[in-house]
DNA sequence: CTGATGTTTCAATAATTTTTGAACATACGC
DNA sequence: GCGTATGTTCAAAAATTATTGAAACATCAG
């Protein structure tokens, strides 16, 4: 499969061959995607995350399908959903018209930014059926304890939905 | 399908033919479906924990399984993952060999629980890799930058798994 | 003891999610 | 403006995860 020389099918592009991740990098990466199957977040965008962490610069399309062994596809994808999510942005090298890519500030952010994405929709859209859920059994004579439970549990999504916003200003566009 | 007359077929046990869930019951356990799928927790359990969330008794194997129409062995598994979780817990009629489920105190206190089972062997597992990884990038001549970002991500693992087991004693057997 | 009842186990199936890759769009350097 | 380097889309395949159901197991009432 590799050609005797590089140099004849390099002919026009020159494929660069890229090397695989160290053992530190793939160590990180293992940490990375860790973290993100808790919060479902899928391997390949967490190898992608990983990857720019620990690079010294910022990183092209090209390595990042290279280096991690990946498809178009999912370096495309997965490159949407973290840009999406404000935790990488691009700079482009002047003449080129090739992306470069690197992880955005503070990783911190980032994560409520994701966490808000995934809880808040759910928060909101519960809201009402809370209420109406509690009326309901306070309508139909429900134990004094069930009416206790779900109350308790309209409060905290009362809470949260209040919380969520303070914890960081929602992403402005750039 | 439907025998013609219950009385004919329930000869031996009177299977007794389960209500359906209402229309509260059903948007009360959508909610939880929601939620637990942030947290990767599979339908059928967030279900399960939520017929026996608004009950106003506690609900045996049979009722849950015919309530919810779902199979023998998800109510067991989803039983046990709820149980473990100490989530749920049972009592038992006497006189009947059979269990009767019913929530536990503080959702709040399970929804801790559930989350250091899942996010503690991460950080635990973790530590060493990190701690490795930043040696690494500290020998081989890292840009500041990265020894910098991973130095943080360190500190932040170590402070983590200081903090959780301060959130709620360690379940303790019964 | 024993047999019916109540529960668990687990291999097979179903459902869902992730990844791939080839066809399609876009825009930039020339 | 053209042609191609660069990225995106999306239907199909692969991988993963959840559910089922029948058989094994356990336990207690009689």
């Amino acid at each position: 499969m590799t050609p005797p020389s590089a140099k004849l099918t390099a002919r026009r592009k020159s494929r660069p061959s890229f090397a695989p991740l160290t053992a530190h990098e793939a160590e990180l990466a293992e940490f990375f995607v860790r973290m993100a199957g808790i919060l479902g977040v899928p391997r390949s965008v967490a190898e992608i995350y990983s990857l720019l962490y620990a690079a010294p610069a910022a990183v092209d399309f090209d390595q990042i399908q290279g280096r991690l062994g990946m498809s178009k596809g999912s370096v495309s994808q997965g490159l949407k959903f973290l840009r999406d999510q404000g935790m990488v942005l691009s700079v482009k090298a002047p003449g080129s018209r090739r992306e470069r890519w690197q992880p955005t500030a503070s990783l911190a952010a980032s994560l409520v930014t994701l966490l808000r994405s995934q809880v808040l929709p759910a928060l909101e859209q519960s809201s009402p059926s809370l209420d109406r859920i509690v009326q309901g059994a306070q309508d139909s004579q429900a134990s004094a304890e069930v009416i206790e439970r779900l109350t308790r549990l309209r409060r905290w999504n009362a809470r949260a939905l209040e919380l969520f916003p303070l914890m960081l200003p929602p992403p402005r566009e750039s």
